[in-house]
RNA sequence: GCCGACGUAGCUCAGUGGUAGAGCAACGGUUUCGUAAACCGUAGGUCGCGGGUUCGAAUCCCAUCGUCGGCUCCA
């Protein structure tokens, strides 16, 4: 073998190269390059991909070297803190096996089955600490190519590993590779059947922590294993470990639960029954404030009001098909006069009885039905959550019916309404386009057509969008909107769908120009979800301090003393004329106090009146964040001021 | 539904086998105050519900309901 045919070049992110013999590594690079970068790699880009520091370099790849700083390296760290974990587990409790441990958004977990014992928080810091113990071993982690899968498969059948050994069965002809983690004299004391990659050593895991115990199943199915799952979390800096912990404080002080305690929202009742949402007045004043605008927008965008009933005959949704396959989430039948009748689960029906309650033209297209309309569908007991995951909900709910030519702009201007909503909200959004999933009704023509008119709107509205490939419902292709709030957090958004099932069982048709019959196109659509969800995901996304037009009181009126009372009283007696929801706080309780009560209300004016106030005939203004805005002046001038923020609902 | 934790006054929580407690809120009184908690007093609980162990149970056990953290898709 000639020289040249061993020498290797290597392509450096900034476009230099550089040769090597054969033989070399990415940790060899890294040293060829500098000496603190050799210190600092953690692991390495070859061709786009993520891999171990070790990883043997071929001729022409693309390497990056990674350190700390890439925000790729997170995952490594957190994978072998997975590993740790999962040593850690398996030292203090003999008998455990390990099933996997995949990274996830912000940290991974890992899940055991621990036969007779159940882990509970105090586990939690025992692990830690064996944790630790691990790390300050600085054990090695080495990629080991399995030799023989049948050998490595008796052992670990040996060992009682069966998850890993079922896992090992399905890769067998992938190359599976174990990670070996070594002591210092090169002893194995640990493995794992994983594909990696991970870093070189433990000693480079500084912050984790172990935040909760769960149960799971193993491979997600419930008829298979309930096993005991560990989340976790893990940073390069002990600062960065604190700032996410923060993140999740915050999280916490959000919490639309607590919130609403604090506020006085809603409630649940254990007589009534878990999942249904009790709107205290607080609470409903905002949703029918939002309701309004709802109103408001949707009748400006030529969509027309509807109302169906709550319950419906059985024959309903078998034409429907949603006894058949929505029947799960259904409550069961009542019995009406001998006729089995149910709790409606979803609108589309009602809508399309309404449609079809009289011959369309295609000149009456499009025809926009909307609804709030309330729902009810069975959840599960332990996935039921404050009013995010309920089981009576309403959705802003509208089917649009309409000629293949239209769909495409029916969707544009769909998309229109939701950016005026989220804008509104102040909610960022990202659109998804989900595809023909699997299993799927219709035919190829109709989803083609269908998705291309979805990716068409997207395109002309200039949307950044992902594609969710097989994403779609079983019926239909659609358009998912994913709501980033205030703290970077993710929420379900708006919906489109274009229906390629219902129109048929119902035979929802116009007739054309021709004088022909055609089948109408339906569309599915939601913009804020459903009211408890949205309003849920406000009051965090807000932390409770609803904005003005918004706010259930959106200012208290406080008078210093009894003397000024009856100032107190016309200026209140102003404000609702103006149609604003005000409060006059009469106690004989301090000022502080007073002015205190409303701040932790988040009511957003308070208005302080005394003897200055009654002798200039002004009032003071106090805001609940915002100290600029403490003046004095008349009433008039802050009458125009809340009008004004009312009217741009900032 | 499953695994785990929890359930004490309106709220937040203390009390782990021997007479149910605190702070805030509520109520009564005093205070009339200038931008985030005045003072004094009163009342409030069959300790989620049901069973069991025990001389004795908020406390230990069982069952049940609910809540919370997760487990699968989703309004």
């Amino acid at each position: 073998m000639s020289k040249v045919e061993t020498e290797q070049k290597i392509i450096l992110p900034d476009g230099s190269s550089r040769t090597f013999e054969s033989g070399e590594t990415a940790s060899d690079l890294a040293k060829s390059i500098s000496q603190g970068l050799f210190r600092k790699a953690v692991g390495c880009l070859i061709n786009g991909e993520i891999r171990d520091l070790y990883t043997l370099l071929s001729d022409g790849d693309q390497v990056k070297i990674l350190t700390a700083e890439d925000s790729q390296s997170l995952e490594l760290l957190r994978h072998s803190t997975a590993h740790i974990m999962a040593q850690a587990v398996q030292r203090l409790f003999l008998g455990a096996k390990i099933a996997i441990g995949p990274t996830i958004e912000d940290g991974f977990y890992y899940d055991f089955d621990i036969p007779g014992h159940s882990l509970s928080l105090e586990d939690l810091a025992l692990i830690e600490a064996e944790m630790k113990k691990i790390v300050a071993e600085n054990q090695r982690l080495v990629r080991y190519s399995i030799p023989d899968v049948d050998r490595q498969l008796d052992d670990f059948r040996k060992q009682g590993e069966k998850f890993k050994a079922e896992l090992l069965e399905e890769h067998r002809n992938d190359n599976p590779t174990l990670y070996l983690m070594q002591d210092k004299d090169s002893k194995v004391v640990w493995n794992d059947l994983c594909r990696g990659p991970h870093l070189p050593a433990t000693g480079l895991v500084k912050a984790f922590k172990l935040l909760k115990v769960s149960g799971s199943y193993w491979r997600g199915d419930e008829k298979r294993e309930q096993l005991q799952r560990i989340y976790a979390t893990a940073w390069w800096k002990a600062d960065d470990l604190e700032a996410y912990l923060k993140r999740l404080e915050e999280a916490e002080r959000r919490d639309h639960r607590r919130l609403s305690k604090q506020l006085d929202l809603f409630s649940v009742h254990e007589e009534v029954g878990p999942g249904l949402i009790f709107w205290h007045p607080n609470l409903a004043t905002v949703r029918a404030t939002i309701e309004d605008f709802w109103r408001d927008v949707h009748r400006k965008r030529g969509y027309q009001f509807v109302f169906t009933p709550h319950i419906a005959s059985e024959q309903l949704y078998e034409i429907s098909g949603h006894l058949q396959s929505y029947g799960e989430n259904m409550y069961s039948a009542m019995d009406i006069d001998g006729a089995p009748y149910r709790c409606k689960p979803m609108n589309c029906p009602g809508h399309i009885m309404i449609y079809k309650s009289k011959l369309r033209s295609y000149r009456d297209l499009p025809v926009r039905f909307a609804e709030l309309g309330t729902v009810y569908r069975y959840e599960r007991s332990g996935v039921l959550h404050g009013m995010l995951r309920v089981r009576g909900f309403t959705q802003d709910d509208s089917h649009i019916f309409c000629t293949p030519e239209q769909l495409e702009s029916e969707i544009t201007g769909f998309l229109d309404l939701v950016d005026l909503m989220m804008r509104t909200f102040g909610y960022t959004y990202k659109a998804y386009l989900a595809t023909r999933p699997e299993k799927y009704l219709g035919s190829d023509e109709e989803w083609e057509f269908a998705t291309g008119k979805l990716e068409a709107a997207l395109k002309s509205r200039n949307l950044d969008y992902e594609i969710d490939p097989g994403g779609g419902v079983f019926y239909a292709p659609k358009i998912d909107i994913k709501l980033f709030d205030a703290i970077g957090r993710e929420w379900q958004g708006p919906t489109v769908q274009v229906d390629l099932n219902l129109p048929k069982r119902f035979d929802v048709n116009y007739i054309g120009e021709d004088g022909q019959r055609h089948q109408a196109i339906m569309v599915h659509r939601a913009v804020l979800g459903s009211m408890e969800r949205f309003c849920g995901g406000l009051i965090e996304h807000y932390a409770g301090a609803f904005p003005t037009w918004l706010a259930p009181t959106q200012v208290a009126v406080l008078p210093i003393s009894d003397r000024h009372h009856e100032y107190a009283r016309s200026i209140q007696e102003k404000l609702k004329e103006g149609g604003f929801r005000s409060r006059l706080d009469e106690r004989a309780e301090t000022i502080n106090y007073r002015i205190r009560e409303a701040q932790m209300e988040q009511i957003p004016y308070m208005l302080v009146v005394g003897d200055r106030e009654v002798a200039s005939n002004e009032v003071a203004v106090r805001h609940r964040r915002d100290e600029s805005k403490k003046k004095e002046m008349g009433l008039e001038s802050f009458l125009a001021l809340l009008c004004a923020e009312v009217n741009e609902k900032t």
